[in-house]
DNA sequence: GGCTCCGCTACTCG
DNA sequence: TCACGAGTAGCGGAGCC
């Protein structure tokens, strides 16, 4: 078997350097990917060491809270049933207790969080059955989860993938080390479990805001990268500019529905997406996204060609070169086009994100192993670079770690970070 | 009847 | 259509022995 590996791997080689010359990446393959085998073999390698004792506890605790809910729901359904099982728990909610707005999916009612959160204040039931869900899922996938996976070295070795997403993005499995809760602030506490090891602290960097700084750059909109080279708050300028509002006069509803938009733009603006994420009719939606390009203009010029290059083209490409076939635009079917055109407008950004911290990990390696440091790469979370450093090479390991990051290329705005040194990934995320 | 596989729906993150 | 990109867990139906 490992002959035919490495025969196929041999036979192969000419003509994949064929295909990426041919496609002009073997530039992204030789100065990005390939280094990147080695940088993420390291961080695999290293792994991250979690404290097993306090994973128990923690779950302890939620089975407690679990157990309480579990009781609270049934005597409000009036019967017991599996709160697991969406098909049991819509026939509860909207034929035995009549709740309105039930909407129907494929196999039954729908009971998602954003159609649940509609329900609140029809029933006591709802807030109950949101927590739980959370709590059920905290429990099973990060506290047990997590404990299934740490290695007799008290150490988590998750697996980086280098070839899975569609955007040039890496993942991570068994286990997924890069969803790790923080939205929630008692989800968030599991991050106390994730520790440096003795003689060692964690530093950790990530990217203001990169995507938005890659469409600054790439659009060349002028209006966006001077706000970028003034001001920090970026949803707070936008506000200001889209809702014709002086800047110290902006409400925090306009700034989070001018950071809704943000994002939108980012994902492939839709009226249809942009209303349902802000909860607004899709003509409000449609009023925004007017308002937003007449004040960015040249971003929406810039979408508007990469949506034309990839219907020509039928890929679109990072700054570094990644293609993204986009097959999806020749479709016959409308949502499937809709859904090209969205993608042809979020892989590049997202893509092109993903090669610069790409750039960063591989400098900051190396670098790290020139110095013969102890300090270590351990995780990378699409934005975020942690570093489990030695006590007596903090300052040399962090500047190395902001220097590459904030370097890794040069954009018509700067790359801005967050950094941050703690006793745990909780403190320092 | 018990087993595996897989689609669906839910949650988590950037 | 939980907008773009991911992964995991539980349920429950389908198919197999």
């Amino acid at each position: 078997f490992a002959c035919y590996e490495s025969f196929v791997a041999f036979e192969a080689y000419d003509s994949i350097v064929e295909q990426l010359k041919k496609t002009d990446m073997y530039d992204l393959f030789v100065n990005i990917e390939m280094p990147l085998v080695y940088t993420l073999f390291d961080m695999e390698k290293r792994g991250i060491k979690t404290n097993k004792e306090a994973l128990k506890e923690y779950s302890d605790k939620l089975a407690v809270r679990i157990g309480e809910l579990e009781k609270s729901i049934y005597e409000q359904a009036g019967e017991e049933f599996n709160i697991n099982s969406p098909k049991q728990l819509g026939v509860i909610l909207f034929e035995k207790l009549n709740l309105p707005f039930a909407k129907k999916t494929k196999t039954g009612y729908s009971t998602a969080a954003s159609v649940l959160e509609k329900l609140v204040d029809y029933h006591p039931i709802i807030n109950k059955t949101l927590e739980y869900r959370q709590l059920a899922k905290l429990k099973s996938t990060y506290a047990d989860g997590l404990a299934n996976y740490i290695g007799k070295d008290n150490k988590i070795h998750t697996k980086f993938h280098q070839t899975i997403t569609a955007t040039g993005r890496i993942s991570s499995t068994d286990p997924n080390l890069q969803n790790i809760p923080i939205r929630m602030e008692l989800a968030r506490a599991i991050r106390k479990v994730f520790t440096p090891e003795e003689g060692f602290v964690f530093i950790d960097a990530d990217y203001s805001q990169i995507e938005l700084r890659v469409l600054a750059h790439m659009s060349g909109d002028e209006s966006l990268i001077e706000a970028y080279q003034h001001e920090d708050d970026i949803h707070k300028i936008t506000a200001s500019k889209v809702f014709h509002t002086p800047l110290d006069e902006v409400s925090s509803l306009q700034r989070s529905n001018a950071k809704a938009v943000n994002f939108g733009i980012i994902y492939g603006i839709s009226s249809f997406g942009l209303g349902q994420d802000l909860n607004i009719s899709r003509k409000e939606a449609e009023e925004y996204i007017e308002q937003y390009f007449k004040t960015y203009p040249q971003i929406k010029e810039f979408l508007d060609n990469l949506v034309l290059e990839a219907e020509d083209k039928g890929y679109v490409s990072t700054i570094f070169g990644r293609r993204r076939p986009i097959p999806e635009l020749k479709s016959s079917n409308f949502m499937q086009r809709n859904f090209g055109k969205r993608v042809a407008m979020n892989s590049p950004i997202q893509g092109t994100a993903a090669d610069i911290i790409k750039i960063a990990m591989n400098r900051v390696n190396q670098e790290l192993k020139n110095r013969k440091l102890e300090s270590r790469l351990i995780l990378q979370v699409h934005d975020e670079l942690l570093i489990e450093a030695k006590v007596e090479e903090l300052e040399e390991v962090k500047d190395i770690l902001v220097t590459e990051m904030k370097n890794a290329t040069k954009l018509r705005v700067p790359l801005e970070l967050g950094v941050s040194i703690g006793e745990n990934w909780y403190e320092v995320g």
